[in-house]
DNA sequence: CCGGATAGAATATGATCAAATTTTACGCTG
DNA sequence: CAGCGTAAAATTTGATCATATTCTATCCGG
């Protein structure tokens, strides 16, 4: 099937041995994560089995999951679509993410280690340098992996899969924004985050979040307001 | 299908236009949240496909759904089943359930007519009634339909989405907790809720709902650690 | 402008294959 | 001879697909 092609030039991890449905739905998952789905457009289960070249199970299993996660919705007539955000989606979302996050931020700030620490400076300087060249698609991953790899020290699974269900759903349109604006103007509290980090201080790492959270979805929100 | 001979019993309603993928999700999804099924209890789709007399296909959507939502869990083996919570889960959803059920409570305050703040009133009395009789299952239902009435006036379709998915995680859980202490023992702080918002005092009903969920996560959190 | 025919897409089922667990039987050791 | 451990077979469960049915929307004709 297709998805194994895809796999394997990325990394051929142990990815092949989960079942189909799984493959499935991490694809999409980083397709909307990323930016590659549009707010907005119809998901059909024909098209994304012909596309993927798996069956329809797999795929009618895997946009359910995302129809849980708020990454899809359901349309009342059997149509399935990326959705499109009013101001009060990410009015709610700024409230949730700032609750959780923040939380996450305190955890992780008293658990992490200094070379996690490096590595997260690491992340960052790589996210520099994709909002020097102009990738969006880079930028986004990179500001992903580094929400994901400061949460992961939070020891807090499930605070992190309602973080996760947030991002999944402000993707599609966080990537217009970008899109829109390109990369210089995007916000980066990564680095107030990371020093505060080294002084283990954990209200400072909890205000940087919230900072940081405020400054991306505001610029989403004003975006989506004038466009 | 057997599942259309249960909602008949119940009430007539238009669920019989729904799909069936969909019956059988709100379906599982109850006997989830009103302690049908047991902590660590297996799921499996052969056993849901027999005893609701459906196909194997929409049992799948739905229990992919519900493991999106945290209600059930994927044991790596391709084993699904009812969690088990361990102390910190149960911290965690603490924390979650306060920061954004109070704010739940604040924005309903803010909106709430007195009609409808008669029907929570007469929904309480009838939980009164479920916890005199020990009616654990009654309880259950109840209290999940105050909560969820309240909610349903703060204008919040997200934070009311995570809010459930935190609900589904802690149900199975729930209902053990109640049926070995009994329905006397319960938390009701529904009435300082009412009260709360018959003043329109925002502050108090979120100090109301905050007390509401530290007592009865808390007596889960007892319970769990103690049995 | 309205209403029926048609095409296309989603829903649901049963069949088939693959994987994992449990059971059983055999052999080895004390 | 008894008990334990291991290995293999059988059963149970999950995963995927192909097919039939049902529903929705669009288009064409009156």
């Amino acid at each position: 099937m297709d998805l194994i092609k895809n796999k394997a030039v990325a990394a051929l991890t142990d990815d092949e041995k989960r079942p189909v449905h799984e493959q499935v739905y991490r694809t999409l998952k980083s397709q909307i994560l990323f930016g590659d789905l549009v707010p907005g457009q119809p998901v059909t289960i024909q098209g994304l089995t012909d596309s993927l070249g798996v069956g329809m199970t797999p795929v009618r299993e895997a946009i359910r999951r995302l129809i849980s996660d708020g990454a899809l919705i359901f349309q009342g007539n059997r149509r399935v679509s990326v959705p499109l955000l009013s101001a009060g989606d990410i009015e709610q979302m700024i409230f949730a993410r700032i609750s959780i996050e923040t939380e996450l931020s305190r955890r992780s700030t008293a658990n992490i280690t200094n070379a996690e620490i490096d590595y997260l400076e690491k992340l960052d300087q790589r996210l520099d340098n994709m909002i020097a060249d102009g990738d969006v698609s880079g930028y986004l991953r990179l500001n992903h992996a580094f929400h994901q790899a400061l949460y992961s020290h939070a020891d807090a699974p499930i605070l992190v899969d309602l973080a996760e269900r947030l991002w999944l759903r402000f993707g599609p349109s966080l990537r217009i924004v970008c899109g829109r604006f390109g990369t210089q103007s995007l916000p980066d509290r990564h680095k107030d985050i990371i020093l505060a980090l080294r002084d283990r201080d954990v209200e400072k790492a909890a205000v940087a979040t919230a900072q940081d959270i405020e400054q991306g979805m505001g610029m989403m929100g004003d975006a989506l307001n004038n466009g």
